[in-house]
DNA sequence: GGAAGCTCTCAGGGAACTCTCAGGGCGAGG
DNA sequence: CCTCGCCCTGAGAGTTCCCTGAGAGCTTCC
């Protein structure tokens, strides 16, 4: 599959610059747009597959930005951010028609995964995102969790830390990759927060045999059979 | 494969002779830069495969240093050198995208390593995370040695020190050796630890015919058949 | 055969790492 | 306003790991 074209509109050069880094390296070709104008002009130039829209800009802030493309009939999906204090019903009002939201801070995965959702729902896209290992199994799209069959309730936070263990099933990964990956951008985890989420997991998941989250001691933690 | 070509920034020249002459014997081919000005002309002009970026140096750090390369679209991996007092939150924040980042002190061959996995990541290589001698299978991604098909247990440094001895297959390796690339770089080993890891390894791993670990009196030790 | 040098093994204290439990803060929903 | 679930922190216990020291075993050379 050639990588889909995403457009990032945020006025902040930094996160800009982090976004794009991130989601190229995920297969995305991307581009950046500074203010609203820009990215009304670019979204005409270049038709990309998804516009990843900050809520909050000077001048034509992300609402006004999609509001014009409907209005012009242009039905380019838009993934928006949104600060926390941003008020949820006024975005849900505009998220309707494929689109989607996402509140700052979040975890860099979150977004790769909503950005997959979307492009999923608006595109024809195939891919029924379900990982899984041995009876475990994840369904990204149902947002369920079942282990040997049986459904298991897992918190947000959990529910993300399974899912990037069993992205990386079979491959040891690290405290520091997992809250990276796991936990917001901006998150400082000194304390002993994947520990106690593992435990999470493993009173949840991992009570029958065989058991599939596994401690490498002074390395990390592997999710894998035996 | 040819091998890539990678710049060491750090203003100390001590270590960064250590590092070219260690970096090179792998075989990198290395260039130097002091500061941080000097280090983005030279990866303007020599286009390296990654970049070994110190934190701390004086005027321009490494942090201002990726920015600037990032603010201006280019991608080139970086590979952070941090001190151990480094806020993390600092660090982990920059190391999106593919990135990576090495507390000081750390061991030669853990920086190989990390060179090798962001390499992987981020190029299009193939993964060489295997290592194998006769029915010794180790595997790096995993964190997982067997031998004859039975998983064994080791610790982070007799794995180490395994892999050590398993990259060097065939060719004898001195104490002094071992001990500059599987401790730390200002590990002060005069005791018996590297006997007493043979002594483990072979316990643990060499029990079973063929033996593999070779003592070379007065020499050092060398993994082979026969 | 004996001495000297090198290597192996074993045991143990201290350090590092991990797990678990309890609890406070926070926000969502009633 | 209250309750509940979720998130994170802190402290302590439990486990594993790391290195050292001492002595025995082995090899080489005299």
């Amino acid at each position: 599959m050639a990588g889909h074209q995403l457009l990032i509109v945020d006025d902040e050069a930094n996160l800009r610059s982090m976004l794009r880094a991130a989601l190229s390296h995920h297969g995305f070709e991307v581009s950046e747009a500074a203010d609203g104008v820009e990215a009304l002009r670019m979204i005409d130039a270049d038709q990309p597959d998804l516009v990843v829209l900050d809520v909050m800009m000077p001048e034509l802030d992300g609402f006004e930005v999609c509001r014009r493309l409907r209005s012009v009939g242009n039905r380019t999906p838009v993934l928006f951010l949104t600060a926390k204090d941003e008020t949820e019903d006024r975005v849900r009002g505009l998220t309707l028609g494929g689109d989607d939201y996402l509140q700052k801070p979040f975890s860099l995965d979150e977004l790769v995964a909503r950005i997959h959702a979307v492009l999923r729902r608006t595109g024809e896209g195939p891919a029924p995102t379900v990982h899984e290992l041995a009876d475990l199994v994840m369904d990204d799209d149902a947002h369920l969790v079942t282990r040997a069959g049986v459904d298991v309730a897992v918190s947000p936070t959990e529910y993300n830390l399974l899912r990037y263990l069993l992205v990386n099933q079979g491959r040891v990964v690290s405290k520091a990759q997992i809250l990276d990956h796991v936990w917001d951008y901006d998150f400082d985890g000194d304390g002993r927060v994947v520990e106690t989420y593992i435990g999470y997991l493993r009173k949840k998941i991992d009570g029958t045999e065989p058991k599939l989250i596994h401690t490498i001691r002074g390395v990390g933690y592997t999710l894998r059979v035996r």
